[in-house]
DNA sequence: TAAAAATACTCCATAGGTATTTTAT
DNA sequence: ATAAAATACCTATGGAGTATTTTTA
């Protein structure tokens, strides 16, 4: 690995096959969570035609039927359950590295006044366990603003 | 959760921030692990500009430096590096739900000949224990084929 | 002065929209 | 008969290419 690959996802050799679109997965999902194409596409905030050719994209992508189009609300095949489960993962991951690249762009600095009677150090050694979701750095600049407002 | 929202992932309701496409990822890791702009071009099979736009938008969507294009080899900020991390998360989970899939829609049934001396039923039992990557539906099918070849 | 990245432009593949037809209840 | 999904057709955004101009080592 770290030539070529990345995990076993062929890069450049190989069939540059692109497999899905967030936008794909994104439908999907709505579609799932709502019951039906029509709802699924206001939900998603597209047409219905728009969001019955994404999921006709993936079907034909990987050759499968994701959704059984035969019941009301209409419902994931064994294979759809599989890709929900992965789509629901992909969104999750895109959700959590947004915010960590908010946060290191524009770092939210919480400027705490403190009295002095109170040890800094003290206070400081609390912010971890707030698991901010900022993550380290934030954490450390939080310390080092109290250490300037305090000191 | 399940109305509105996937995670914490907006969907139809408030700002539609699609922040990331696949193939940008595919070429931010390509750079990241070729150590150029040109290189990875090449490893992702497009042209030098055609990377250069998806790293500048990746950028600009973020209001984040990625990458250190001062020195070289091309390397990752600290923000490259937490995107590193998820992309691959990301190229991971896209293979191994393709890998699912294909397997759902045309399983890979493994037909094996077994002497009428052994029993079926315990050479069927130790197929699971193959951690079969095509899952359960996968391990039953063969099963059933053995049956049907050893009854 | 090379090698590499950014930029300018052009092209076209396709996501998405509207309107309509087909399908299923 | 009615609601929903598929299809036809069109538009326009933007991904990708070639050629060129900055940049940096």
């Amino acid at each position: 690995m770290g030539s070529g690959a990345i995990g076993s996802y062929p890069l450049g050799s190989g069939p540059q096959i692109l497999i899905m679109e967030i936008y794909q997965i994104i439908h999907f999902i709505a579609i799932v969570e709502t019951g039906g194409f029509t709802k699924g596409a206001d939900r998603a905030a597209v047409s219905q035609s728009a969001i019955s050719a994404s999921i006709a994209k993936l079907e034909e992508e990987f050759d499968v039927q994701l959704l059984d189009r035969r019941r009301s609300p209409v419902v994931p095949t064994d294979a759809g359950a599989r890709l929900l489960v992965a789509g629901k993962a992909i969104l999750q991951i895109c959700n959590t590295v947004k915010g960590e690249l908010e946060t290191i762009a524009r770092p939210k600095v919480l400027r705490i006044g403190i009295p002095q009677s109170f040890s800094n150090r003290y206070v400081a050694n609390l912010l971890p366990a707030h698991q901010l979701s900022c993550g380290d750095r934030g954490v450390r600049w939080v310390q080092r603003a109290i250490g300037r407002i305090a000191r």
